[in-house]
DNA sequence: TATTGGATCGCC
DNA sequence: GCGATCCAATAG
């Protein structure tokens, strides 16, 4: 029943994409641990003049990822210690992701709260870098293909009634574009 | 080469 | 409200 989105699910309009992952789950699966949570916020970062994208001044070494091909993580490190994880979208060469923001906690929560050091639930992965630290997402998946075992979003059949849209969070430029996604009535959406 | 500030978080 | 702490992008 559980469906893997494949490569030709991220190769389409990044804010239909980021509106359709709601509802679906990310998993992330090494070391026989099988970690996974509904996601329930994201945000799109598009093209060559969105102000707010890391691929707004062009290619570089960090940014790669986000000018190749749909269906691979783009991760990176933020403030000196965290780091946040973005789904690749939309043809090769035409830089666009959609930011993970926030997930709800469903399979491996007692290594979730361990890693997270915490144990409430609704702080497990109720933002970008905290969800990473609790599903061990690291620089090391920077570029891992999603149509891979280790890392991939599935469609276990259920159905998102509500989505709700926003400014994204944490940007100085672009706050215009309500460019960021959240189902509502989720306890797991970030602030 | 030096400086600055960030798609954040957790504690004060 | 603020410090932690690395790196990319700027300015010089």
């Amino acid at each position: 029943m559980n469906k893997k989105l494949d490569r030709n699910f991220y190769n389409r309009p990044t804010l239909l994409v980021a509106k359709e992952l709601l509802g679906k789950y990310l998993v992330v699966q090494r070391d026989g641990c099988f970690l996974s949570g509904k996601i329930v916020e994201t945000e799109a970062y598009v093209g060559f003049d969105d102000p707010a994208s890391h691929a707004y001044r062009g290619k570089t070494f960090r940014n790669r990822v986000m000018f190749g091909h749909p269906g691979y993580a783009y991760v990176y490190l933020t403030y000196g210690m965290h780091h946040c994880l973005n789904l690749v979208t939309e043809r090769g060469g035409y830089p666009a992701a959609v930011l993970i923001r926030a997930l709800e906690p469903a399979d491996g929560i007692e290594l979730m709260k361990k890693r997270r050091g915490c144990q409430s639930l609704k702080d497990l992965t109720n933002g970008p870098a905290k969800l990473c630290q609790a599903l061990g997402i690291d620089r090391n998946l920077n570029g891992a293909d999603l149509s891979s075992n280790i890392i991939y979003v599935e469609d276990r059949g259920e159905a998102v009634t509500k989505i709700a849209s926003s400014s994204r969070v944490g940007i100085k430029e672009g706050k215009e574009k309500n460019w960021r996604f959240f189902l509502p009535d989720s306890k797991f959406v970030s602030r």
